[in-house]
DNA sequence: CGGCATAGTGTCCAGCGCACACCCGGGTCA
DNA sequence: TGACCCGGGTGTGCGCTGGACACTATGCCG
């Protein structure tokens, strides 16, 4: 049977769909591209998996490549392979799906020639290969699983407000939440370690800051503590 | 860029990990392997994809060839591709995740000449390459899935009694049920279509007989309709 | 006809989800 | 310096749901 390994191959490449949270809007990275096919377009970004490397690492490489970016949050989405995805042959991509601190990747441009831009998810230009696709489905597994895992942090500076938190779930379930059951609900899970500070330069009262307590969360994971909403 | 494709290509496998339920166990379908490696282990059933054909074409193609097997679900589940995963290179998998009702799959052999057979999931022999590590995986996906999908219904026949159904929900989920409660919040879905049918040949009272009303479902979950345990 | 094995059925209580409105504190500006 | 403006921060009540719990019904068998 070993022959089998002479059967041609399809090219193996990864695409990362890279979530960033902005004031009022979750936004997604995507890279312009510089040639064919789709040249000028806009596409996530990604490429080829080399033959040492597990796929998280050539997410990660690619995505670093690309953009400087290494996602706190890093995590497999699903594998797109129906032939004719790609024009120039058989090419099948393992979907990746990141969150990322916005603030610590402001707008700068890639470290390598290529462009790359924050665009709305809600409002994105028209994006090469099935890339809207699986756009799509990372939106979808956002949505999904960011109420019973405690996985928006990672889109958040590590100190942020209840409100600030209150509007990442707002956005991203596209509905609005009560402000009260909100923060009860999230208060009584006792995640949250509450500092001794207040936001700065705001023009009206401050709002106090608050901490993800990681290591409680996996303390209380381990007793069988459920995370929801 | 497009000498890109002139990188080395991993070859790129199928893997399904194919559920069936029997009386009170959960199996799962196994082949035993002819050729090196791990020749004379099991392993799932499995090959590689064609490069005209999607990678749910490719799992059904493989499951049928090796099994006779046409699952009614099949879902993709994760995709392993650690490097030396497989002893003879680097060979990405795809592993997909099929439920099957036993009744209409009874230990046959194989179609063609391997032998395959079934397993009870908790007491497999041990498994070719990672398989090991897939199933474990696809166990998870199962008991997350069931509870808020309505696809445990794929394992059973096409009527079944309300115990049936609840023994199925407590093999998978491993933890007992309360017969009232489980029976209150079934009914209640209004999900099962209650047949004017008890089973037969039992030496005591007989049970109903219940359908899955798949027509209906759809028409709720478009309507926002939530299935929960 | 008695016994046995499984089918089938209803209530109560506690905890949670959710709707809902007002005072607080700090900054700004006239 | 005081009035106002802006978001920050807080508690209650109700209805529904999840979960604990035990007895009668039915059909077969010996």
């Amino acid at each position: 049977m070993s022959h089998t390994y002479e059967y041609p191959r399809p090219a193996l490449t990864v695409d990362c769909v890279v979530f960033g949270l902005d004031e009022d809007d979750l936004k997604v990275l995507l890279i312009k591209r510089g040639v064919e096919p789709f040249a000028g377009r806009w596409a996530l970004p990604g490429g080829f998996v080399r033959m040492d490397e597990s796929l998280d690492e050539a997410a990660r490489r690619e995505l670093e490549e690309e953009s400087g970016i290494r996602p706190a949050h890093l995590e497999q989405l699903y594998t797109f392979g129906a032939p004719g995805r790609d024009p120039r042959g058989r090419v099948v991509t393992v979907a990746y799906f990141a969150l990322v601190k916005l603030t610590d990747h402001r707008p700068h441009a890639a470290t390598d020639a290529r462009e790359a831009a924050w665009f709305s998810v809600w409002d994105t230009p028209k994006l090469a290969f099935d890339h809207a696709e699986i756009l799509g489905t990372a939106l979808q597994r956002l949505k999904g699983k960011v109420r019973y895992q405690p996985i928006g942090f990672e889109l958040l500076p590590p100190k942020f407000t209840l409100t600030q938190l209150q509007r990442l779930y707002e956005i991203v379930l596209e509905r609005p939440l009560d402000k009260r059951n909100f923060r009860k609900k999230i208060l009584a899970m006792d995640l949250l370690e509450e500092l001794d500070e207040v936001e700065q330069d705001v023009s009206h009262r401050a709002a106090r800051l608050y901490r993800f307590d990681h290591r409680k969360y996996k303390q209380l994971e381990k007793a069988g503590f459920n995370f929801e909403l």
